[in-house]
DNA sequence: AAATATATTTATAATTATTCTAATTACAAC
DNA sequence: GTTGTAATTAGAATAATTATAAATATATTT
């Protein structure tokens, strides 16, 4: 698996500006998040890359998967009290979890919609974050 | 603690139409919940349960929370890996989480806007739940 | 109303996802 | 190369929640 020269570039200046280092894990798991964008559990993301780099704890796959997040390189996706899954898209997007399947799909956002969301807010209040969750059928799923 | 009439009536009937029984601990943890609406965890509504039902236990905290959810009497409310929160309010609404404060506020969402939100779906998902949080800081929090 | 059946509560154990700890290893600066 | 710091690792600890099994409460049948 290899990390293409842009998203190496991104990662290094990210740790940089945090002041930390770009490691073999770091690169390894940014480069399995951004080579299969399924949402994965830290669990699957440790079954996964255990393929190329065996040695690599499950510790460690929680470690970096916080550093990308903290670092801004990937998201957190959180269904209701279900383990913690991965994101690397960067674009503004809701999330749709389909009951049946289980698959989750990136929604995109206007920011129009988003500045409508903001706009219901009470006077005084201001959101640095909206989140957003759909669930339902999807279309390979509808009765 | 008294349950006023007209939501005793939402709770039997709520109960009777899934099949399960009207107990003092449901009726109490239904109370308290209408009663003061801060949007508690379970640990906290097992507190303040405690206070005039010395004996109930946690299990049936968790018990009589689920029975109600799934019953649609109350929602699950849920923040990133945090204790789930449980809120007695049945309008459509979002959340906002104040970091500063902790504090969580109830946000009214309009029909247009849930519709809107509907609409940027792709062709053939239907979402039959959509769930909105905002954080930030509130009002009373703002720098 | 007593007997029986079923649901609920209770205390506690188990589970699950995640975080913490301490030792080891890797990396970077001097 | 030595020294200092950061990162990784294995495993223990934690926190929220769920499962289990016995006791209790409620409902139904007689």
């Amino acid at each position: 698996m290899r990390l293409e020269p842009k998203y190496k570039e991104l990662l290094n200046n990210a740790l940089e500006r945090s002041g930390q280092r770009a490691t073999k894990q770091r690169e390894h798991i940014y480069a399995l998040l951004l080579q299969k964008r399924n949402h994965p559990t830290a669990e699957e993301v440790y079954v996964r890359a255990k393929e190329d780099m065996p040695t690599i704890s499950l510790a460690t796959v929680y470690n970096c998967l916080e550093t990308l997040a903290e670092t801004k390189l990937i998201r957190q996706v959180n269904f209701e009290r279900e383990p913690t899954r991965y994101c690397p898209n960067l674009t503004k997007h809701a999330h749709f979890y389909c009951r049946e399947s289980g698959e989750i799909v990136d929604i995109d956002l206007s920011n129009e919609l988003l500045d409508e969301l903001m706009k219901v807010l009470p006077a005084g209040f201001t959101a640095k974050h909206i989140e957003i969750s759909y669930d339902g059928a999807c279309n390979e799923c509808h009765d």
